[in-house]
DNA sequence: AAGCATATCCGCAGGACTTGCTAGTTCGCA
DNA sequence: TGCGAACTAGCAAGTCCTGCGGATATGCTT
């Protein structure tokens, strides 16, 4: 995801306009490696600027995704979450914290396949469960 | 998943009973490689079994689950599929269609994985998406 | 074969997460 | 500064799934 600054001229190009609830979720999300949920973001936008509404988050969420500056992914049963990251990555989610984390996986597209007869891969996502080093004490 | 035969003597090992919709929903999973949802299957038994309720077929889906003999995957948003493979294996999405088939995938777990300092896994699930055969695009 | 204790079934209410709707407000340009 | 388009907030509604409770069927006993 660009900067708040550059997102702030990507909305005006594009006819959207910048609220000051939209740059406040500019900010929450710039460099954010937490791959917070909307309601993460909710409780965070809350403390800073009381009255915001979910359905604002939802929504910022929504068209920052459309823009392609974020990715949402989905683990399992839960909420989306969502990823400034929009880099070709992976995701180890810790069983124990929650915790998720960025993943490179060297030739993840030249995965040995079998019983994929004329299937045409446009993308591969993995998914790695497992305890995070924190919470790997065992 | 094992055969409904044995899914029979199973259940009555655990001391739960056979009932009629158990053993409908034993049928229509055996050997069942589509990975339906509760929906699907809800429609499938209610054409052989009309008067079986949705939250029958959610509670059986729940025990089988429970007792190994499903594994629940999902995808993105939308409901749980349901998968009587419970071999480790992974999945292809056909982003046209929606078929989902399996997929084995050679040495997935010595994938190289950079950036996970620490992070212990128990399991990789990688998904593939893209176009099937029968959907082979432009 | 009949009875009994208990697991199951089913319908409905409710929860979690997300999206639709709309009146009133705010933004951005002229 | 003023206007029209876009936005916000609140609530309703949609989707998928689970909790609950009375009526019922199952499996075992006698
Ligand atoms: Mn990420
Ligand atoms: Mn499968
Ligand atoms: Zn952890
Ligand atoms: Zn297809």
């Amino acid at each position: 995801m660009r900067s708040p600054a550059q997102l702030v001229d990507a909305f005006r190009a594009q006819g959207l306009k910048v609220t000051p609830q939209r740059q406040l979720l500019f900010r929450l999300l710039h460099d954010n490696d937490r791959h917070p949920t909307a309601d993460t973001l909710y409780a965070q936008a809350t403390s800073e600027m009381p009255g915001i509404s979910l359905r604002t988050v939802y929504q910022t969420l929504t068209d920052l995704t459309a823009m392609g500056e974020l990715d949402q992914v989905t683990f399992g049963s839960g909420p989306a979450h969502f990823d400034p990251n929009v880099a070709d990555h992976h995701h180890a989610v810790c069983d124990v914290c929650g915790a998720i984390t960025d993943v490179y996986v060297d030739g993840a597209d030249q995965l040995a396949i079998d019983g994929l007869a004329g299937f045409r891969p446009d993308s591969a996502s993995i998914v790695f469960h497992g305890s995070c080093a924190s919470c790997a004490r065992t």
